[in-house]
DNA sequence: GATAGACTAAATGTTGACATTAAAACAATC
DNA sequence: GATTGTTTTAATGTCAACATTTAGTCTATC
């Protein structure tokens, strides 16, 4: 009857956990216990100890052999290497998505600016709301169809980018900067101009780094 | 009275079934049937699902909820795919290694090319042994200092890229040509120029990708 | 002969208990 | 009082059994 793969209790606590990290109910660094974890979602310790094997594998979370595992620290220098690596990927797929996005996914990133523009209008000067950028960033990352790097953004660096956002006030994405890049990125893929998408990404991209390295204390 | 964390029979076990996945002992597409392999391996099959998970984060095998995995195949689309997303990290990876790594690490990839050098005068026009050819890259990457960039290749690339090269005779690192783009790379990082290290190391990559384009059947 | 349904078997998902190791608490000595 | 050694406690690592779902087989009916 239904037709997606059925959830299964490990997957759904990979889900449970990731968010609690990602909003800081889990703090950086602290460490994680299972037992206490098992007995406060009433679960038994091996699905846990497979989702903690997930995160692992996401980066939100430090495995170290006989002493458990902790939440990952967002330090400065960790968070500026997150986005070097964000930067070479998604400027990356940005060239790709102008090559390879149809009509159709165009249409939507039209769609999303829109809303951005919208809620912009309506809350001037406000922060851009965080699932906006993301709606758009994924959009553009899903349409430039390749799976390696899509993984590699949605499920490594995504996360680790929502968990600094959340946490950190100055971080929140900000202004009515984004959203004029965000139709300069949208004009590039629409003229199929993948140089010029990439360069704009990765502009994009370099900016909201430099903020960061500007204004995040060590 | 051992200073590193000592092995887990888990973490063993992901090293076991790394290699056989990447050697082709396990087939590519093959289902692997966890109550099997336990046997096989005369484990439990709690440690045995946690490398599984682990092997998952490597894009190394795919999980189907309710179904089980398997070992993932490397069509020509997924490979094209995966060296796209080489180039991407890996041309910045140089960049960053040109401005960070230490003289004596510079050294040390000096020292990489002698050996790669002297292997081609005495088995001359023979291919490059693949693991000359992968200690200059991870030495390269290593010397990025980019946490993220390098556990991406390293754990998430390479492996593929390893098991693509071992199980295609036509895939192997080529003649002369790798060892002269080495020595141009080798040079731009010596000279801190990062510009020239970036361009030049996608250059490799982007003629290996090209190479493999011409040559892999569909 | 083909198709639909019930039944069987084997696999994955989950649980609880056991084993071993690391951390914590305590005691004893310098 | 601080430090070293011992004991205790609790956590992680591992195992074996149970539950549930899926795939396959067989049977019955059209």
């Amino acid at each position: 009857m239904n037709a997606r793969p059925s959830e299964t209790l490990s997957s759904e606590l990979t889900s449970t956990l990731r968010d609690a990290i990602i909003t800081g109910e889990f703090k950086q660094g602290s460490k994680l216990s299972e037992t206490r974890l098992a007995k406060q979602l009433n679960v038994s310790r091996g699905p846990l100890r497979e989702a903690i094997r997930r995160l692992e594998g996401m980066n939100l979370i430090q495995h170290v052999p006989q002493q458990g595992v902790r939440v990952v620290t967002l330090t400065k220098e960790l968070i500026l290497q997150i986005y070097e690596a964000r930067e070479a990927l998604e400027s990356k797929i940005a060239a790709l998505a102008a090559e390879q996005m149809s009509s159709q996914e165009i249409e939507e990133l039209h769609r999303l600016l829109d809303v951005q523009t919208r809620h912009m209008r309506e809350h001037e000067a406000a922060a851009m709301p965080a699932e906006g950028d993301y709606a758009f960033h994924e959009q553009v990352i899903r349409g430039g169809k390749n799976k390696v790097i899509e993984r590699a953004l949605l499920f490594e660096i995504y996360n680790l980018i929502k968990m600094f956002r959340y946490q950190n006030e100055f971080a929140h994405t900000s202004t009515s900067n984004a959203l004029i890049e965000h139709r300069q990125i949208t004009y590039a893929i629409e003229q199929r101009d993948a140089v010029l998408a990439e360069v704009t990404m990765r502009q994009h991209i370099k900016r909201a780094r430099e903020r960061i390295e500007r204004r995040m204390p060590d």
